[in-house]
DNA sequence: TATGAATGAGGTTTCATTCAT
DNA sequence: AATGAATGAAACCTCATTCAT
């Protein structure tokens, strides 16, 4: 079975955005990539910035399908703890693909509209699922600032994949990762029993 | 006394980043901007890449000048914390200077060799200066780990500043204000007990 | 009975070149149109061009038809004014057909060779018809200047088009129409009349 | 005394239009002809909408300045018919200009509003002075179709234009410009007395 | 110091046309 | 007959950089 055309092109961008960098992701190395001619490309898509729409597209599923895992489970404390761990290596792992979403990221500040309504609903989304998750495993009741700790736990990952783009010399994953467990297990419950119960 | 030359480009180019973007910042914008034209802009640098290094120098000095002032102290613990509060809280008002700083981080890694070494230099500067403050307040010895969770508290407000620059709807700032002091004062120490000592 | 190709494609391209221009007459949106691919097109014809030629050929016929119904009477001079206003009345109305002709005008002036060839031959007809009828409905000798005046008979009516087209603020049609009856019945009579026998 | 950028463009422009055609005045065509890059030429223009622009006005303001000379006089019989003798004698002659012209009118059409204003205008202006002719040098009363016959005389130029752009095999321009005199010598004043007085 | 015209490589996009299926 | 993917030349346009003045 053939690779189809857009499929193809899809590719070949990802590729060239994660090796090169965005600038380099022209419609001629694009093409090149795909192993067809910029005339080719425009059979499939209508314009660059369609081609990117697909490519932010694929990447966001990917990170919302690991989002949605969570969510489908009962609220068991182990189980939970485990995917939280899990999502956290998976994108230090796959940090091919955190640098598109960077790119895109980037895009959505610049300006592009299509892309920051992708953003804002992707954020609102997934903050939203660690608040139900800071709910439900920790036993206690919830308090008016779970949904900012949210913010924070979404964003302590971003910031760290942040650093790993800048190509920061890192302490070995395995240190960051034990880390994000003990904040985790025990940072995260001991904010959350200092937080005065009149708030 | 007149301004020269080199500070109005660089001002010029600082202006014309943050408020639109990296894309926008061409010899001919700055030029304009700066009250000269891109002949003269030559006279000054050798290349645009010259201009945007010393872009970023600036602005990361802003940031450096910040955390010297605290390493120049002794390390009293409510006066370190009410530093570190006061970075965040800094960041968060001035949006702008973070948009640049990110447009920044993102021309470094899209392929950017000169910014990518500046990036690599700062960002060991600051976790180094973390990591010496968390080996000191929290009166605790030491642990293998502490680079890393001074990695962490670096990365969380920078995924934290990044979610506001991706425009999401966010917890007014008060409240993303009470958990970082929640996890300074409780968060980071519950998780420093919690380390194993053979660790 | 069904339509064939050619035909489909020249309904086609009549009704983008009316209602959207020349430009917007690419082969993809011809076949879009006529409900074929781009590849069936040239199993029809075997360039745009000849498409075109085609189209133009159809479109002068049809002017070509309303000139002949003239020809093929006797020349009973109330019968041939009532035409003349008829064809005059008829064109204002078809101001779409018009917009296709005008269209394919320009092409003609802006280099096409083909286009070129049908307007000078079909010109060259309306015109000697109009000659023919000045000739015979006015009663007096021919002059040499009968095939100017034809001209002009011609040219006007166009002219007034070019206006219509452009989107000038016009006298409603009735004036114009009026004032068409009335070049016909007293203006060319006059300029008949004037022309001194010597010529 | 060296002809600076932009004038060497608009030449550039109208040259290889008047010699060949819109379709061939593309920017590389432009530049070569004016003996420069085609970067050059967006060293002085942003568009090449805005080259023809200027090409338009340029050419617009030509027709305008003939028109208004008429108007500048006193309405003496004689003097305003050599003048429009000469102003129909002046177009036949700069054919060139007239094709320019035309290739405006078509991009007007073609749904360039600016240009269309500027036709708008332009017609209503021309008309305009046309009836104030018609008004006063026949010596008869206005009527309500003096309009009307203005639109017909300033039409019937532009379609004789026309033809002679499409290349028709035309009378020579002596007797198309007799019939003209004859037509504002005779055919005008004999519409106008036919006109019944109740209109 | 300063100017700004000029360059030229390279960007995105369009489109008539071909050809294997 | 018909498809539609593929081509490639050429369109408009941008921009860092150079250089005579």
């Amino acid at each position: 079975m053939t690779v189809d055309g857009k499929t193809k092109i899809i590719e070949a961008a990802r590729k060239i955005i994660s090796e090169s960098g965005t600038a380099a992701a022209t419609t001629r190395a694009i093409a090149r990539e795909a192993g067809m001619t910029t005339g080719t490309i425009y059979h499939y898509y209508r314009s660059k910035e369609d081609i990117m729409a697909d490519v932010v597209d694929q990447n966001l599923s990917v990170s919302t399908r690991v989002a949605e895992k969570i969510q489908s489970q009962a609220y068991d404390y182990e189980e939970v703890i485990t995917d939280l761990l899990e999502i956290a290596r998976e994108r230090f792992r796959k940090i091919t693909d955190c640098r598109l979403q960077f790119y895109l990221a980037h895009e959505s500040m610049m300006g592009n509209e299509e892309l920051h309504k992708i953003y804002t609903r992707n954020y609102d989304d997934w903050v939203g699922r660690a608040e139900v998750i800071i709910d439900n495993i920790y036993g206690v009741p919830p308090t008016r600032l779970n949904r900012a700790i949210a913010t924070w736990m979404i964003a302590t990952v971003d910031g760290v994949i942040l650093q790993m783009l800048l190509g920061t010399k890192m302490e070995d994953t395995d240190d960051l990762m034990k880390v994000w467990e003990l904040l985790i297990r025990e940072g995260v419950p001991a904010i959350l029993k200092a937080i005065p119960p009149e708030i």
